[in-house]
DNA sequence: CTGAAAGCGCTTACAG
DNA sequence: CTGAAAGCGCTTACAG
């Protein structure tokens, strides 16, 4: 390794201890505003920046915060949602002059999860964590060591974890109904997600609340998908198969919904004419596919910006226990579904 | 911060000192076998995991590497990719119980360069850059500055830069070819990517090769992109508007293909019946666009794999000076090019 | 063979 | 007011 400018090397350049030079950079007032000046000359000519290691090491903080990418949810989100998550999380971090540490977890089964490693090892101050399956045992153990850790998402079975997520009831209610207030859809699919996540249970009770109070249950059918887009294409393929009638599918996420309707236009089922499709999500798949997909848009850089504000919050102890924090969510509609252009429709 | 267990508490429960657990869990051999286990045991038990910040001042690196993506490309390049590039670099890290950073550098403009902050901090013992713009200063100065640095991609202007790339010229002339031998286009365009980057650069002269070489050259068009799906769309619309006639489009990327095609059908122009379309990437979109893209399939997260091992290998010291690696590519043939059914052209 | 010091780079509490 | 020690956690070179 290339022998690298050290505070001494500031300090010796300037002829003052380290410990005044840490000060003159710190702005410490017991320096002289000449030698602060000295000294913040001598660093910038020498190209000096502080050691993490040495300073995590005083300090006892990292300067980090860690993504947390559990194994479970490897083929369970698709990648753009995560690079939207660290695009949030960076701009969080930048702000605090932290870093980011993508941590995704291969596999580790017994012995420490990777969950904690980071955390035990201190390479990061505190972890955002996201997509977890609900039974997810290490996450359980994570949040009750009391370490600072900040959920993408909504996990009532843990309650003492603060977490910034939507509603996703609300919203798959929301375009459910919208399929038939808006387009007299009466014959509804849901393809769910995974139900082990959250979100699979949240979205699949949206739509059950939506066709239950408009009175079209009776038609209903809820399908279980994974989220990946073959899972879509199967569910679909499978009704239609099964001779099973319907004219509209809410898919509880685009991936799906894009595999459906290859398989509906393979089978010269058009859409949105005889059937309406609409997707959640809107992390750049449902602009692109024809049709475009009506779909609920998921603030995800929003949601991990957030989180990892919080995140800050719980390290710097300058927060007040745990909280759930929501974010409004917007349906965009599309074509998928029946309507129009492009158009957004707010919360 | 939560207390966390210290090498000091694993060898106190054991009644050694901490320099004699540090050896026992490294496994040295002046340490008897009793008290190895003891410690090691102790460790267990205690949930010992070494803190980062204290190794990392000791041994003098950071066990870690990092990613650092250029302002510049931020609109550049598709999220899909980076999410390649992050795997594979995690892949390669794991497998040296390093972590990676991700340096998401917002604004630095005079001052040291993120490129340069990471490396100087010691955060990271080493980067992965990717993407960089040809005439990127800092890039520049960080490779003459001898820190280990790999970059993804070509880079002739820096000879002294290791580097992990594929051949863009011949895999763009490849496609081209494809358009010209197997469906016969005559009259062809090229969308360029941005041409302050190599990509841009190599990708046109593997199209003008082509065109060159089958004679059909005085037909041949170029007109400049910027990778962003609407000036895809905005490349076609222009031709369109201006009365050209072409019948085979070779975009430098998948994104500006699916703008194109997009702006083709509201044109009432066929593709792949009156015009070709070929891109370029195969991260994800080209597959799910109609028609399906016919595409270069860039290896993206193998590509980051072999450039952090290489970056290893630099940190380390056990490699012998830059080299550049090239990784072959497929050609993906796919509907837009007027071909049948999905299949892979090997290189 | 083993015990314990030294020192990586930093910052703050303490002694003078 | 200022100088310099102490100590964060670790590992290896050194003293006994």
């Amino acid at each position: 390794m290339a022998k690298s400018v050290t505070l001494k090397d500031v300090a010796q350049r300037v002829g003052v201890t380290a410990a005044a030079a840490s000060m003159a950079l710190s702005g410490h007032e017991r320096i002289s505003a000449a030698t602060r000046d000295a000294v913040r000359r001598a660093a910038d000519e020498l190209g000096y920046v502080p050691s993490s290691a040495g300073r995590a090491l005083r300090n006892q903080r990292a300067g980090a915060v860690a993504l947390v990418v559990p194994n479970s949810s490897h083929h369970v989100f698709g990648h753009m949602y995560f690079m939207h998550v660290l695009t949030g999380m960076s701009r969080a971090a930048s702000a605090h002059d932290a870093q980011v540490i993508v941590s995704t977890n291969a596999d580790e089964e017994g012995g420490v999860a990777a969950y904690e490693r980071v955390m035990r090892s201190r390479s990061a101050d505190g972890v955002i964590v996201t997509s977890a399956a609900i039974d997810d045992r290490n996450m359980e153990r994570l949040v009750a060591s009391g370490l600072p850790v900040v959920l993408i998402g909504n996990a009532p079975s843990l309650p003492d974890a603060a977490s910034v997520g939507i509603d996703d009831v609300a919203a798959t209610r929301r375009i459910t109904e919208h399929l038939i207030d808006a387009h007299g859809r009466r014959r509804l699919v849901h393809v769910t997600g995974t139900l082990d996540h959250q979100t699979g249970l949240d979205r699949r009770e949206g739509f059950l609340a939506a066709v239950r109070v408009h009175g079209v249950e009776v038609d209903a059918l809820v399908v279980e998908g994974d989220l990946g887009e073959e899972s879509g294409a199967d569910a679909i393929r499978a009704l239609l198969d099964a001779g099973k009638e319907f004219d509209g599918v809410v898919f509880a996420n685009d991936d799906m919904a894009t595999g459906g309707m290859r398989v509906l236009r393979a089978a010269g089922v058009d859409v949105p004419g005889a059937v309406s499709v609409v997707g959640f999500d809107d992390f750049g798949l449902a602009r692109v596919t024809t049709p475009a997909i009506t779909t609920v848009r998921v603030p995800a850089e929003e949601m991990a910006r957030l989180a990892t504000e919080r995140l800050f919050d719980l390290v710097d102890g300058t927060s007040d226990g745990p909280t759930h924090r929501e974010l409004p969510v917007s349906i965009v509609v599309r074509e998928s579904c029946g309507c129009g252009p492009e158009h957004r429709a707010e919360d």
